[in-house]
DNA sequence: ACTTTAATTCATCAGGTGATGAATTAGGTG
DNA sequence: CACCTAATTCATCACCTGATGAATTAAAGT
């Protein structure tokens, strides 16, 4: 068939006029879908689809669903960046900051790529495998660091606040449930911080700790 | 072809001589598929061959994909049961018995039914509006009742509690960090319990409640 | 023993999936 | 202008998906 007679209206091939936006629609497409289904709940035919897209383009600019999904939903914010000043600063005051800085992150544009990370990762428990080394080392490691105590009180506290932490981000931003979810920022980090400063600094009641005989000194 | 000439060594048909178990070899099969790869990254080819059973079997027993997912993964405990005793206690000391009947769920046999529930109700936004109304409705209402305070008061500190707890299980169970996942249940319940109670009944800072401009009456 | 019912397998369908390769058109550069 | 490179579309491939209908066999009911 000559390529003159378009059939259902189809937009002829070649090199769009404009100024070839399709990767970054492709990527905020995959973002939303991701965002809303999943990674196995998402097809790339549903991301050009939605991008305005021939699905081929999907391939031309991406490797792999795999590498679609790790640059359109990776991690927005380098948590060095995202907690920077943390690490430094007074463990008796330092749970407001956490506080502060994650919220900061979720009430940000990054929103969306965030809620798509967290759907995908915990989609299969390879994928949450990856999360649990993000959180480890990368973060809690971050929130702990100059703490006193031993290494492995140390190490729990640091689990105890991912707990609070992890558990505000599902349910303020995830589920939704009101009225949380629509509470203002500075509102919440009244409410939160001080129990995650008891997980940081303070009282965790008798032979607070592990089960090496170690009581109190 | 006459079925005599066995070809791959395929089990010949009809009804199998044992107590016919196949059915819940299926929903056993599922629960675990599930819990591991999420809904949409399960397949009923994949759910069959665990279970050791044809395809075919799966829609002999089940409807259809989503009616093994609701029957195989769905909430494996009443919550009404789970938190029996919990309504009727003192708000003052009811911190440590939510903590314990979540962990006493969570440690049952229940947990990779759980887990899958979690998996799968993430993986879209319209399943976790299922789990919103489930948490809203059927769990913080009954944890919160009885408590003091204007009903918007108790519903953003059910919002809190909730916070709490849906951290616990994802870090201790799902993405399954140490130390905390190892960490005894009893241990457990004395770390976290006096920050739910904080929630409960603790006091949540100046104006603590809502955008309504009741102050300090 | 005969009939009914349920469990099991096979063969297959229509459709969606990720991915590839070639054809076509435009922009940028010399 | 001619040339090269990049963007875009089309036409497929091989495969997997959920689902259906019929054939076969054993158990249960009479």
């Amino acid at each position: 068939m000559s390529p003159s007679a378009g059939g259902t209206g189809g937009t002829r091939r070649g090199r769009r006029g404009g100024a070839g936006a399709s990767r970054a629609h492709i990527l905020d497409a995959a973002r939303r879908l991701f965002a809303e289904h999943g990674f196995e709940g998402t097809s790339l035919r549903q991301v050009a689809r939605l991008a305005g897209v021939d699905p081929a383009m999907v391939h031309h600019f991406f490797e792999s669903k795999e590498e679609l999904f790790t640059l359109s939903v990776e991690l927005p914010a380098d948590p060095e960046l995202v907690l920077a000043g943390v690490s430094g600063s007074d463990p008796e005051h330092r749970a407001e900051l956490i506080v502060q800085a994650v919220l900061r992150l979720w009430e940000s544009p990054a929103q969306p790529s965030l809620v798509a990370f967290i759907r995908g990762t915990l989609g299969s428990t390879a994928r949450t495998a990856l999360l649990r080394d993000l959180v480890s080392r990368r973060i809690i490691r971050r929130v702990v660091t100059g703490l006193p105590g031993t290494p492995a009180e140390v190490a729990l506290r640091g689990d105890l606040v991912a707990t609070q932490m992890v558990g505000l981000m599902m349910v303020r931003y995830v589920i939704r449930l009101e009225p949380l979810a629509s509470a203002a920022p500075a509102e919440v980090v009244r409410l939160i911080a001080p129990n995650v400063q008891r997980y940081l600094t303070g009282d965790l009641g008798p032979a607070a700790g592990l089960p090496d005989g170690a009581g109190p000194k």
